[in-house]
DNA sequence: CGGTGTGAAATAATTCACAGCT
DNA sequence: AGCTGTGAATTATTTCACACCG
C-alpha cells in the first residue's frame, strides 16, 4: 500500500549511465562509489544522483557510499536487464550488418536471434552469429524465435509497413534506426536513434559555443 | 538590446524533429501547416510547438499557419545547418564503415571529408566516397581538410586517446558513437549515441507496459 | 569527518486560456 | 471560424541544505 512518487522519465534515463559508470569502477576494483563521484563521471551533482537513487529504495549508507557489486544487480533489475530480451534486425543495410557484428549486445542481456531481409542476395548468408531470413518469412520466424524487441534499420519508405508486421507478430517494443516516426499501437514501446538528429544537436551546439546565438 | 528569453535545450532537440515533419508536409505539396497538425506529427501539443517556435520569432500568420517554405529554412538557419559542416570519422569498424555509407548525411549539409584508421589492411582502402587515411595522419589531415566535426568510432578504451588528439588538432564538435563520456575541452562540444543505452531504455518502457513497475 | 536520504526551495519545461489577427 | 503569440498557471526536475548515520 506504500504510495511511492512516479519516477521520472529523466531518471530512468540516467540509470543506463550510472550502470556504465559502476562497471567501470567495478573494473578498477572500487568496492564502494559515492554519490559525488558517479555523479561526476557524467557530469551530474550529488544531490541528483541520491535523488534519483531514491526513487528506488535505500541503497547507500551513510559515510560510506554505495556498495559497487550491491547496486549494480539493483540498477539492473530496475532497467529490467537482468534477464535475457530477443532481439532481431530488420533489414541488414549499413547499419543492420554493424548492429549484427555489434560485440556488446550479447553481454548486456540482449540475444540478437535473428536477422531479415529482402534482398535475395544477402537471404541464408550469416551475418555476425544470424543467419539471415526472407522478410516474407517475418511472422513465423518471431513467433518461432520468441522476439521481444525489433531493431528497425530498413530503408524509410517502408518502415512504417515493417513496423506493422512487427507489430501484428506480437513484437513489444521497436529500436527505431530509422529516420521518421513510427507509428505502433498504445501497447507497444518505441525508442529511436537518429544520427542526423545527432548530428544537427551538435552543429547548433559548436556554432552556439563560437558566439553566434 | 532586446532581453530574449534563454532557449531550453528541451525546444532545440525537437527543432531537428519540426524540420523533418516540415519537410514531409513539403514533399506531400503542402503549402502552410498549422501547430497542430505539426505537433500531432510527433506527438505534442500545438501549444508547445507555437511556443517553441516563439523563442526565436514570428513566423506564423494567425488563421493560417506557418508557411511551409518559409519555416523551413528559418529552422536550418536557428539549427545552424545553413552551411556545410565537414566532419571526418575516426575508426573505420562496424559502425564508422555504416557511417562512411549512409547516404542522408550529405543533403543534409554535413560533408564526411575524410575517415581514419589504425588497421593497415584497410588505410587506402575507399569506403564511400573516402579513401581511408592513416590514424598517424590525423593532425595534419584534419588541418588539410578544414575538419569541424569528429565521428568518434573507434574502440572504447583509445576512445579517449583518439578524442584528445581531435581537440588538439581543432575541432569543434565530437559526435561519440563510443558507450563512454568523453572529456573534452569546454570550447568543444560532444553529443553521444549510445545503442545499448537506447536498448536499456526500450527494455525498462516494455517492462513497464507490461505492468511490472 | 565523509556520506546518505529527503523535505523544502528554486528553476525549468509544459500546458492552459485567451486576446487579437485574417 | 481557424489560428498564432504569449502571459499566467501548472507540473516536472534539479538543487539546496541539513538531520542523521558510520
Amino acid at each position: 500500500m506504500s504510495e511511492r512518487p512516479p519516477i521520472p522519465r529523466a531518471t530512468v534515463k540516467r540509470l543506463s549511465l550510472y550502470l556504465r559508470g559502476l562497471e567501470r569502477h567495478q573494473a578498477e576494483g572500487a568496492v564502494t562509489v559515492s554519490s559525488r563521484t558517479l555523479g561526476s563521471d557524467l557530469g551530474i551533482t550529488d544531490a541528483q544522483v541520491r535523488r534519483d537513487l531514491g526513487y528506488f529504495g535505500q541503497f547507500g549508507q551513510p559515510g560510506i557510499g554505495y556498495s559497487v557489486d550491491g547496486l549494480i544487480p539493483r540498477i539492473k533489475s530496475i532497467l529490467k536487464i537482468d534477464r535475457e530480451w530477443n532481439a532481431a534486425v530488420f533489414g541488414v543495410g549499413n547499419i543492420g550488418r554493424a548492429l549484427l557484428n555489434y560485440p556488446r549486445f550479447g553481454p548486456k542481456g540482449f540475444h540478437i536471434a535473428a536477422a531479415f531481409d529482402i534482398n535475395e542476395s544477402i537471404i541464408g548468408t550469416k551475418v555476425g552469429a544470424c543467419q539471415v531470413c526472407s522478410l516474407a518469412d517475418l511472422e513465423e520466424q518471431v513467433l518461432a524465435a520468441e522476439i521481444d524487441i525489433g531493431i528497425l534499420c530498413v530503408p524509410m519508405p517502408v518502415a512504417q509497413e515493417v513496423a506493422d508486421r512487427m507489430v501484428t507478430a506480437g513484437i513489444r517494443g521497436v529500436l527505431n534506426f530509422t529516420p521518421r516516426r513510427i507509428d505502433v499501437g498504445k501497447d507497444v514501446d518505441v525508442v529511436s536513434v537518429d544520427f542526423s538528429r545527432a548530428l544537427e544537436q551538435l552543429a547548433y551546439q559548436v556554432a552556439a559555443a563560437d558566439g553566434e546565438d
